[in-house]
RNA sequence: GGAGGAGUGGCCGAGCGGUUUAAGGCGGUGGUCUUGAAAACCACUGUGCCCGAGAGGGUACCGGGGGUUCGAAUCCCUCCUCCUCCGCCA
């Protein structure tokens, strides 16, 4: 009993330390904040005229004034309504006949802010999130900001292979049977190349979770809906998802259920801020795609990723992003993968994010660097959307916080960077120092 | 998958058509008392939206959605979740 004792309260510690509050009403369906766009929706189309020009503001200025209007019309019905039901007892005729006439008046109001709420939400949605000051500005990637570079690529005395002429020839990487089985755009690992992936699954993991301080998760991989709307898959990017029968989707990354962990809760204060770390495969469709990065397994359905997720008070959220990105940058280090880091420009930034940062790895057989982790933060546009909160002392009113994710890193082009950048004369690949004791060995030997 | 049962505020728990603007308790916050603390007593105690410069006022929310009614936490439909039993399964 005493150990059961102290194994359960130390449970009920650790999760009293979030304060878990049930959704008793519609989640906030939108994404900047109301009172932001309403006053700032001017100022943000001159501003960023790349990024609202062709979006939902206009309308949503128009669309929020006669929802309000209509709103107040509606409380004042209501409030009659009420006004005569407190007398508690049974009703005279006249009193009957008032109302019923305001619970058609009402029904009638109600449908017409229904209607105009639903059109105001269709509006927000297509409204992207608003640039940080320190976002380069620009019309797509030619004015992404070169941030640093690290490591130099290897200089080699051959000509370094791609690495779908080198795995095959190692027999790792079959992409004929990954056809067969599934069909383009997936791979089958086979000996060295499974165990390295799983390798370097377990180091990524171990390096964040014992020297930076996140939590190990293991979510599902389907969701619902609902989750996929909270970090904005949808309703905007739903062609690039798996969806099952039941109505489910994969995945397409684990910021999906790991920043919808906290979705309709309000945290305490000083649980912040959170940090996640989460292996899972990723499903895509890349719908969008075809024809890009067709050969090897840099744009695949399915690929494994560590992800890592934050929660972080508005104050030090961009703290957090650079340590964010420090964390998934000490995984190229500790590889000794050459990389370069690049902010990216108002143009070429996602629909979510504030400000994002690449990684991008030196791919030799390539010859070119490419992206291998997006670290990103959101500001409270994620945090709005799943209505995720915290209260900075009792009593206090609830802010939104802000959620900030990047991949710490992705397994597959991992895996890829390893095997182009040591690539060895005969064929062989070694194996890096830092991922030895994982993989259990110092090279891949050509068969 | 089959058969039952249940979902009410931070938590427990009453209420089952109109004195509920959700009883009571616990917890929490503030206060009285006290050298201090405990106890006791008093007050307060959620979230969204609308109006308002503010003070404040209004409105909605009893798992989600829909319906019946002049009026719904309460009646009906439907979905979800949890619990019990049976079956199946890594």
């Amino acid at each position: 009993m005493t150990t059961t004792q102290s194994t359960s309260a130390s449970w009920k510690g650790g999760l009293k330390r979030l304060t878990r509050t049930r959704a008793r009403c519609k989640p906030a369906t939108f994404m900047l904040a109301r009172e932001r766009l309403r006053s700032e929706a001017e100022s943000l189309l001159r501003e960023f005229p790349e990024r609202y020009a062709s979006s939902g503001i206009h309308r949503f200025v128009e669309l929020d004034r006669d929802r309000r209007e209509s709103v107040t019309r509606l409380e004042e019905k209501r409030r009659r309504r009420n006004e005569l039901t407190a007398v508690r007892a049974k009703p005279d005729p006249e009193t009957i006949a008032e109302m019923k006439r305001l619970k058609e008046e009402i029904r009638g109001l109600e449908e017409n802010v229904e209607a105009r709420e639903s059109e105001l939400a269709a509006a927000e949605r297509s409204i992207p999130n608003a640039p940080h000051a320190t976002v380069p500005r620009g019309k797509d990637e030619s004015a992404n900001r070169l941030e640093r570079t690290w490591g130099q690529p290897r200089a080699f005395d051959f000509p370094p292979q791609p690495h779908w002429d080198l795995g095959p020839a190692l027999g790792i990487l079959d992409f004929e049977r990954g056809v067969k089985i599934a069909g383009a755009r997936f791979t089958v690992l086979r000996g060295a190349a499974a165990r390295l992936s799983r390798a370097l699954g377990a180091f990524m993991l171990d390096l964040h979770t014992r020297e930076h301080g996140y939590e190990e998760i293991l979510p599902p991989v389907l969701t619902n809906a609902e989750s996929l709307f909270g970090t904005g898959q949808l309703p905007k990017f739903e062609d690039d998802l798996f969806k099952t029968r039941e109505g489910l989707y994969l995945i397409s990354t684990a910021e999906i259920p790991v920043t919808n962990l906290h979705r309709d809760e309000i945290l305490r204060e000083d649980a912040l801020p959170i940090r996640y770390a989460a292996m899972t495969s990723c499903f895509r469709s890349e719908a969008g795609a075809a024809g890009r990065d067709t050969r090897g397994m840099i744009r695949q359905h399915q690929f494994d990723k560590v992800e890592l997720v934050a929660f972080a008070k508005p104050e030090s959220s961009y703290e957090i992003h650079e340590a964010l990105t420090r964390h998934a940058e000490e995984v190229l280090r500790r590889l000794e993968l050459p990389y370069r880091v690049v902010t990216l420009s108002t143009g070429d930034m996602g629909f979510n994010p504030a400000k994002t940062y690449d990684l991008e790895v030196w791919l030799p057989g390539l010859n070119e660097y490419k992206e291998i982790s997006s670290c990103s933060n959101f500001e409270d546009f994620q945090a709005r959307r799943a209505s995720i909160r915290f209260r900075r002392a009792e009593g206090e009113k609830p802010e939104y916080l802000h959620t900030l994710n990047g991949s710490g890193l992705a397994i597959g082009r991992t895996l890829v960077a390893v095997l182009e950048n040591y690539q060895q004369a005969d064929g062989s690949v070694e194996i890096p120092a830092a991922l030895r004791p994982y993989f259990g060995g110092d090279r891949i030997p050509r068969p």
